[in-house]
DNA sequence: CTGAAAGCGCTAACAT
DNA sequence: ATGTTAGCGCTTTCAG
């Protein structure tokens, strides 16, 4: 922090008041065309750029939103980060992103960070603790995305969310359409959307009279570091001939593993679409996510709150895309 | 921007100064265990949070870094980011993002919203463009990565960059080891880059005794629209056995054109590795980036120069990994 | 050990 | 059309 060249330096260089510079700057009507074209002049020669925390802290309001992602390095995270910078950016707002690794501790620090520097709103894709966000955040305008804390009921919060349930019935209907008989799930350990995916998979093998298995419903660890064998698992051991895996990390590691294994007729499907599947050798179902209109329906949401709008906390539902490969 | 309770409140409610309570929060040991203690608790009660800005503007510093990047979609910058993230985080030092989508325009923008925000230092991945960074950044600190600003020789700011010419070189030498003759290159639109890894390809052929063709030394557009046409010119009527890809984003273009030309034996290699590689039918040459250490190196010499150290300015480079599959 | 007061850079009344 | 001044929330001398 050090271009020093502050608007007073403008002022005296010019021979003018603080004010006028200022007014001049922000192209207020109240100033002579030449005082303001002089102005402009001097503050480009001395290399002059406003102090953006003098203003943020006299105008109450820094025009920047808060970005809490769990997984900076998931496609699905990239996307929606640039969904929701683009849709920020049109509204004039500057975003600051977070990534939390997946920590309830990062996020809490993240959000502790954020309110410093008094975002005028914050946007949470939450790790899925049991967070007070309410006492936190106090009176900061906030929307969940892609995942609600697992509070419940009484959450003061907007949340815009997709349809897992029926994304995942979906899937897993189409797998079974596609005839397999026994269709295990590797789920996430992301306590919101597993308990949602968990509920569309079991929907789907109870409408086509099939029986749900707890043998057959495995749940991966945050760093996926048991997903081989959970895949061997389900697929040797158990003898599963079609997979639901719940989103694209896991689905990497089980791509990783399908070679050793050798299934011959796998019906394989899964949650988040990457566009490189469509460089595997095998078949595979999966719900691509409505990334854009996430973004941009939460910016939405948050910057009709931060102006004010009076409005009862909704949850917004988007419907998942089906793709068979 | 609300959470109007602020150091007054703590202190009126605490029955002493602001300073007295500034001093408690700021754990300085000028005050008494029991005064501040009783604060701690008043202000958790309260629910008070530091006003950053009123802080930064008051201590002349951020503890904020800004980080140019010219397409957060792209594997690599995603990496980067997070690269960056993690040695500035160990630091002490939050993290400004901005994707400027490859336009030179956004990336001036960029570059005056975090002189704006007062930013402690800047890193910077260039869109490449003749922008006069010095003008513009003033004596706030800089480092660039990844890409240098075309400029050329006179550059007063501290590059980290990958050893492209090798890296490249390296690569398109084993194409040639696995029995290519006519090795093309689809190069990228990007000026610095390309240029070096354009002086690789040439190296390796000249050194296995090839001759270096205009003819088979093709371009991408920014958005890699000529991609899949480019693809069939130099694989079809340019008869390529080999083809130097020089970068992910182009490869994807490229891998998604291959199946319906039905090239019997390419040789097919490129900059930038990407895990899912793995999952492909063919062999795949590529150049793994030492990212985390490109972040890291960064991040390091970006400190050194906001903590004052008196350096000429220096040009640190690292070498890529040769992955063959 | 604590308080009073100045000042960081800016904008917005309120003068003139 | 321009100048004067107060104050946003914080930290830090300087006094006590």
């Amino acid at each position: 922090m050090t271009g020093k060249v502050t608007i007073k330096d403008v002022a005296k260089a010019a021979g003018v008041s603080e004010a006028t510079v200022s007014r001049a700057l922000s192209q207020s009507p109240r100033v002579k065309r030449d005082t303001r074209q002089k102005i402009q002049n001097i503050a480009n020669n001395l290399g002059y750029h406003p102090n953006g925390l003098a203003r943020s802290i006299r105008l109450q309001q820094t025009h920047t939103l808060g970005v809490i992602i769990p997984d900076i390095l998931n496609d699905f995270f990239t996307r929606l980060i640039r969904a929701i910078e683009d849709a920020a950016g049109k509204a004039g707002y500057d975003v600051l992103i977070v990534n939390t690794d997946e920590s309830l501790a990062k996020e809490a620090t993240a959000l502790n960070l954020m309110l410093e520097k008094q975002v005028d709103g914050v946007i949470i894709t939450s790790a899925g603790g049991p967070t007070d966000y309410a006492a936190i955040l106090g009176d900061t305008p906030a929307v969940f995305v892609d995942r609600m804390p697992p509070a419940g009921v009484e959450t003061p919060f907007d949340r815009v969310l997709v349809d897992n349930v029926q994304g995942t019935q979906d899937i897993v209907a189409q797998l079974i359409a596609q005839g397999a008989q026994r269709v295990g799930i590797i789920n996430s350990a992301v306590s919101f959307t597993a308990a949602e995916r968990l509920q569309g998979y079991q929907h789907a093998l109870i409408a086509a009279g099939l029986e749900p298995d707890p043998a057959i419903e495995a749940t991966a660890r945050t760093d996926n570091s048991n997903v081989p064998q959970m895949t061997r698992q389900l697929l040797v051991n158990q003898k599963c001939d079609g997979l639901f895996v719940a989103d694209n990390t896991i689905m990497e590691g089980v791509l990783r593993k399908l070679p050793e294994l050798a299934i011959p007729t796998l019906q394989l499907g899964g949650f988040d679409d990457q566009d490189w599947f469509d460089f595997l050798p095998q078949p595979i179902v999966t719900a691509r996510q409505p990334i854009n209109q996430l973004g941009k329906t939460a910016i939405d949401r948050l910057l009709d709150r931060i102006n004010g709008a009076d409005m009862l906390p909704a949850e917004i539902r988007l419907a998942a895309t089906t793709i068979s490969r």
